[in-house]
DNA sequence: CGGGTACCTACCCGATCGGACAGGGGGCCG
DNA sequence: CGGCCCCCTGTCCGATCGGGTAGGTACCCG
């Protein structure tokens, strides 16, 4: 699944982003090792603020602002930052344009890393958020300093998450074991592979082939975490599934 | 209690022992085709008027009574009845001499039908008794009529339950399928099981071979009325045994 | 329209299982 | 002392499983 080339990186700065080499420029880039960024909030007021403090970063360089959805789409598109500071709340629009555009910007701009800056804490939010690609989720309370600690870890494309939102996905995992949501058919194949059914069984019961059951049977033990369908029926019996 | 005379033996001058030819005769036939009947209570009322219902059937014979466990010990050994009327409730000893005479009266002989008459219908002895090898099990308030079925249903090495006693063995089995009682090294070997180890793996951490793991798996779906590892981990796990 | 998900299918193959047969030994008990 | 239970072991064999590879259809959605 996801477990990209693993690049390891280097947490010196000279590669953590791409800025140099590459046709492909950045106007606003910053020089040499500088971390470019770009800001997207729907309050001016806000984004001056951010600017004032990462400007004062030696390392960091605002390369651009945008107060609405289309206005980052501009800006990412023509200055290609490292960094993406992004507050879910546009107020634009509908409530799912930070989402959106969370989305859009890792979908198209992998090499952005995508920095949650928001006010209010939701798990929806939170994990929406991870869940879309954002590399970092921090709410607009942090101390400075721990802003732009946040914003070099996101650079060297690891994750940073303050330590609430960090809490909220482990509560989440914990609840959700990877994965536990087995669909409909692989419900039905788990309650009888619980009853002692072979897979050939299975599926004349189902009316489907016995190759198909294997395919379902993996799906079910890949999601409960099992090596065995013995495994799974039991892991399946104290999640209640069954 | 007052167990006055209650002699062991034929109080019936006719023939009610084992008057003609060899002492092997078979058991259950006090002439013909009478079944020969010994009871077992230490209520000398009791046995008199089971006698007296007992033998207006043409086909019964009432060849002895006994009022304790050593009275009827003596008359089993001489009489060889087809059927023992047994009251679990001797009253004279340990409240469980009715249940060890039932055990020895079905292990020394074993081709005589026992049929346990008794006051009160109580679970742990109805399961008991059975388990103690009788054939049967009804409550002294059932008719007469009853009675005299059940024992020529055991006469016929069928088993005679009065509903309610039926009932408690069904329930016990509903909760108890057959066998749960799983050993110590089962128990282990199932937790394992769970966790979706091979017999090859199980063996290594339990420092035994394989083939002993399979062994024990066997006996572990036998016991728990599974066909494959899968539908015994899930039963142990509904039973709570895991 | 491409991308994601659920669902379905086939062929192959080594590992494992389930069952049958045929034994060991130690402990408890009538 | 036999009988029963628990525990242990071996060999043989066909059925099944777990996993890999390589497809297919249908649907929804950005």
């Amino acid at each position: 699944m996801n477990t990209p080339p693993s690049r390891v990186m280097h947490p010196d700065p000279a590669g953590a982003q791409r800025p140099n080499r590459e046709s492909e420029r950045q106007p606003g880039s910053g020089r040499h090792d500088q971390l470019s960024i770009v800001l997207v909030d729907d309050h001016a007021i806000v984004r001056q603020g951010l600017r004032s403090i990462l400007d004062r970063e030696e390392d960091m360089r605002v390369v651009g602002e945008a107060a609405t959805a289309a206005e980052a789409r501009t800006a990412l598109e023509q200055l290609r930052p490292a960094i993406v500071l992004l507050d879910l709340k546009l107020g634009t629009g509908s409530d799912t344009e930070g989402l959106d555009l969370c989305s859009e910007i890792t979908r198209r701009y992998p090499e952005v890393g995508v920095l949650v800056l928001t006010t209010f804490l939701d798990d929806a939010y939170v994990l929406e958020a991870v869940h879309r690609g954002a590399k970092g989720y921090v709410i607009k309370d942090v101390d400075t300093s721990e802003l732009v600690s946040s914003i070099r870890t996101v650079a060297r494309d690891e994750s940073a998450f303050d330590s609430r939102s960090a809490s909220v996905m482990a509560r989440s995992l914990r609840t959700t074991p990877e994965e536990p949501a087995l669909t409909e058919r692989e419900h039905r194949v788990l309650e009888l592979l619980a009853s002692g059914l072979s897979n050939r069984i299975v599926g004349t019961t189902l009316f489907i082939s016995e190759t198909t059951v294997k395919f379902h049977v993996r799906n079910i033990m890949r999601k409960l975490g099992a090596s065995t369908r013995a495994e799974a029926v039991y892991e399946a019996s104290k999640l209640d599934l069954i």
